[in-house]
DNA sequence: GCGACATTGTACGAAACAGTTAGTTTAGTC
DNA sequence: GACTAAACTAACTGTTTCGTACAATGTCGC
């Protein structure tokens, strides 16, 4: 419990290193991911992530350079997993309207399940994007989600479904927000306004509007079904 | 420059303390409210804080406590400052369409004017409303934005342009997030995206957009203008 | 003009904190 | 098995930072 010796496969007892850089730099890292997306870039202590590790204090330092160094690691690191995930969505073969429910049902969801990576996003917005800045990494995962979600709107277009003249990047930033705001903002709404928007019926709720106001924005007029 | 101490009206040149209670109090205050929005609870120092206000440390321990209380005044303060500001906003004349639309087009251009407050509320909810629970002060801020467009949604059903069933507290919640969004995450959007959504021309697109997203969304199919 | 309480200034203490120094151990190479 | 670069440990340093002790001054009722 108290001792983090990592011990190789002697039979003899005697506790010797075991030297696993790649294994202390990610223990590291997923470490800190969860410390500075609890308590932010200034909130977070380098000796608790430090206790947390299998790992030292020192190997931080070694490793990261310090502790804006290992936020930035942790920032990227928050956007690669999360683009990974984005990726595993298809709706190439279905008809835009279902396709771009789909997407937003999928973007709700992830958000919803990855709470971490919002809050990083939070915390790099509170301190301006500064890191991002600093981050080639992060420039560089080409953003495969307006991609995605301008063939979804082609679609629409050319079968008719879809209104003309909207800008994909801006329906990204529509959905994103609906999705984003559920999450970021669920402890203050919750409480100034009773209720829970958490629970799972509030939640299913949400996402039902957020996919119905998606869908009646880039329909036309003749293609919305109800009401 | 150096000196910040307060004098009377002597004209005998000895420098007297003059008492202000209140004015230190809001001096305090106001300086704490933008360290607090700018670098966070955990990023803001008390030294700072001091240094910058007319008067010093001791009183911040005197008026508020310590550190943590300063943080909850500030947050209730952005809080109030904002609610008083909504409550100017009269649509009460006006046809249903329009009074919605300009509910919208205020939130936008209220949140946007007010990032001070996006700022803390962000702050606020990274440490998961812990201290909005502590605050009476805010709770009891009764929310008139629900009654608000609890009005607006009535009347529009009444006349036959708004579709029923809908809630008005989750309407909030939708414009809401269309409009804080474009606060809180314009600086990682931004970057990741390459594009400047803080351009003039970018806003008035959004407002559009986010004007354009909630009408389509709560009125009837056969109330709508265009496409 | 005095007693009681409210307000303010100065200086300091203790703990928390980021970062470093000085070394040891390991794994692989020759 | 001697050597070396990479991987790792323990203990330490200097500063920052929150918070406080104590004293001094102002205000107001009487």
């Amino acid at each position: 419990m108290t001792k983090k010796i990592k011990r190789n496969g002697k039979t003899d007892g005697t506790p010797t290193r075991v030297q696993d850089p790649e294994g202390t730099r990610r223990d590291i890292l997923e470490v800190a991911s969860k410390e500075f997306a609890l308590n932010g870039l200034s909130g977070a202590r380098i000796d608790e992530i430090a206790a947390r590790t299998k790992s030292s204090k020192r190997m931080i330092y070694y490793y990261f350079g310090g502790k804006e160094g290992l936020y930035l690691r942790a920032l990227e690191n928050a956007y690669r997993m999360v683009r990974e995930g984005e990726a595993k969505l298809d709706t190439e073969g279905m008809a835009p309207v279902d396709a771009l429910k789909r997407l937003v049902e999928f973007t709700f969801d992830h958000h919803h399940q990855h709470e971490e990576f919002i809050r990083m996003v939070m915390i790099e917005n509170i301190h301006h994007g500064q890191y991002l800045d600093r981050s080639e990494a992060i420039r560089d995962l080409n953003v495969t989600a307006i991609d995605h979600i301008a063939r979804i709107y082609q679609r629409g277009v050319a079968s008719g479904v879809f209104r003309r003249g909207l800008d994909p990047v801006e329906l990204h930033w529509q959905i994103s927000a609906l999705c984003f705001f559920n999450v970021s903002n669920r402890r203050t709404f919750s409480k100034i306004f009773g209720r829970d928007f958490g629970s799972a019926e509030a939640l299913d709720r949400l996402r039902r509007n957020a996919v119905d106001m998606v869908l009646r924005f880039v329909s036309r007029r003749d293609a919305l079904q109800n009401d």
